[in-house]
DNA sequence: GAGCGTCGGTGACGAAGATCACAGTAAAAG
DNA sequence: CTTTTACTGTGATCTTCGTCACCGACGCTC
């Protein structure tokens, strides 16, 4: 449904600023992806931590906010550019990487809705450590780094938040890192990558599914390892009746097996 | 000099109340360890982001302030633990891990002092991510969550600082990342190591003289390799002539090779 | 001075995994 | 309906590095 664009090029689409005359709490463009027009009335406010703010605060931000809508591909911003402001994701997934000079890519973190996208660069005023490209298409809105800080400035309240937000992030990094950093091989890091994915969806019976639209080779930039390896140990995975592949959905059928091979 | 207390055992060791009747600026203890007992008077505080607040904040916060003198191997917290609150390190030097079931270690970062310690986990509520020892003994002082959040509250000023820390914590945390999950080999990772580390010394004539008292092992630890390459791949840049080492200082000779080792 | 623990240095060995090469498959593009 | 492109699957090879084993140096304790 989204396929008709998926293909187009990646130049940013900008769509509409958030104080527009529409009617509150969404409406639905052409290719049915909802767009959030307003956060006040967003229907996703409650359980983000970001967006969550007071009706004044929200007012404020909303005066600085631009809403753009983002295909697939597209980049919000490259590791080492100065930080121009952030982004808060409304909807779709983004990809979080880091590149050495030789080409080789580590991916940090994929990125869900809520979540806000180059908040320490703008923070502390260096450059972005990441490149972030969208790989599901979807909605961010962007808040130039000036009116951000004047905004902190002036909204006591949002302060907090923006630590809160911090100090997630930082979590989120170290979990990843000890991913990569405590396994002593791929295939423990392959697991430990798993269940921490699956960490985000119901258990029952020590079976859990899980949607997951990352190509082998995004797993191995993930993960620290090759495109092969993955396949290998996932195929290994498969064959021990650990997993079950079904298109883009995988079922881990012994959670527990998986757990003792990270556990050694 | 410090060699009398160093072998002692790692109980904390409380000295003073941050607000008891010394003169302003620090003193000296009998082991020659320069105590701060005043933030106000504090030598370093230009220096330090979180040190550097306006008199009033800093006289509000020493209120709520523990200082302590720690010994080498001293705990100041643990992986895991629910975050009782921040520690400012004013000197010495602390080491942040964190260790996988089978006991494999993993170290963040050589914390300096000005640096706060168990922030992200303060800040946020959940549990310390890393664990904190002495490795070089100082001081630290210690703010308990709950007096920490209020004081955030009120002070408008502080917050900003806090998200400004916590911004450059994690800066550090994804130049590890880097230096772990990009390198091909254990040597492209020592050389990122030793690199880094030396970016806080001056250079001349492509020449850096650093200070590195840390054991084969622990570098290990913070490249995720083990102890024997690290000492294989360190001779081996001696034989080329990259390094030279005294005792605890090592002198990179030669950076430009040092830097082409990790740009492939 | 003897004993002990920590640290650095080195050899041998084996397993893990990166890399290369290529085949098969599925889905989009034309 | 063909062609192209992106992704997955698998074998062969070769390097690296983790691990084990051991030795010597140094500093501390008794």
């Amino acid at each position: 449904m989204l396929s008709d664009w998926r293909r187009n090029d990646t130049r940013l689409q900008f769509v509409t600023k958030a104080h527009s005359r529409v009617p509150p709490g969404g409406t639905r463009t052409p290719y049915g992806l909802e767009i959030i027009e307003n956060c006040l009335a967003c229907p996703h406010r409650q359980e983000r931590l970001f967006c969550n703010l007071s009706d004044g605060a929200l007012k404020r931000l909303a005066g600085v906010t631009s809403s753009a809508v983002y295909p697939k591909g597209a980049t919000l911003f490259v590791e080492g550019q100065p930080a121009r402001g952030l982004f808060v994701l409304c909807s779709g997934r983004v990809k979080l990487s880091t590149c050495s000079a030789d080409g080789k890519t580590l991916i940090l973190r994929i990125s869900e809705p809520g979540e806000v996208l180059g908040l320490p660069a703008t923070v502390t005023g260096t450059c972005y450590e990441l490149t972030a490209d969208v790989i599901e298409p979807g909605q961010a809105n962007f808040i130039a780094r000036a009116d951000f800080l004047s905004f902190l400035k002036d909204t006591g309240e949002a302060a907090l938040r923006v630590a809160q937000q911090l100090g997630e992030t930082y979590h989120s990094a170290i979990s990843e890192m000890r991913t990569i950093g405590l396994s002593h091989s791929a295939g423990e890091k392959l697991a430990r990558f798993l269940l921490e994915w699956a960490s985000n969806y119901p258990e029952e019976k020590g079976q859990v599914r899980i949607e997951l639209t990352l190509t082998h080779e995004e797993m191995a930039q993930m993960i620290g390892s090759s495109r092969e390896t993955v396949t290998r140990r996932l195929t290994d995975f498969r064959k021990k009746q650990l997993l079950e592949v079904r298109g883009s959905t995988l079922v881990i059928k012994n959670k527990a097996a998986l757990e003792s091979i990270v556990n050694g």
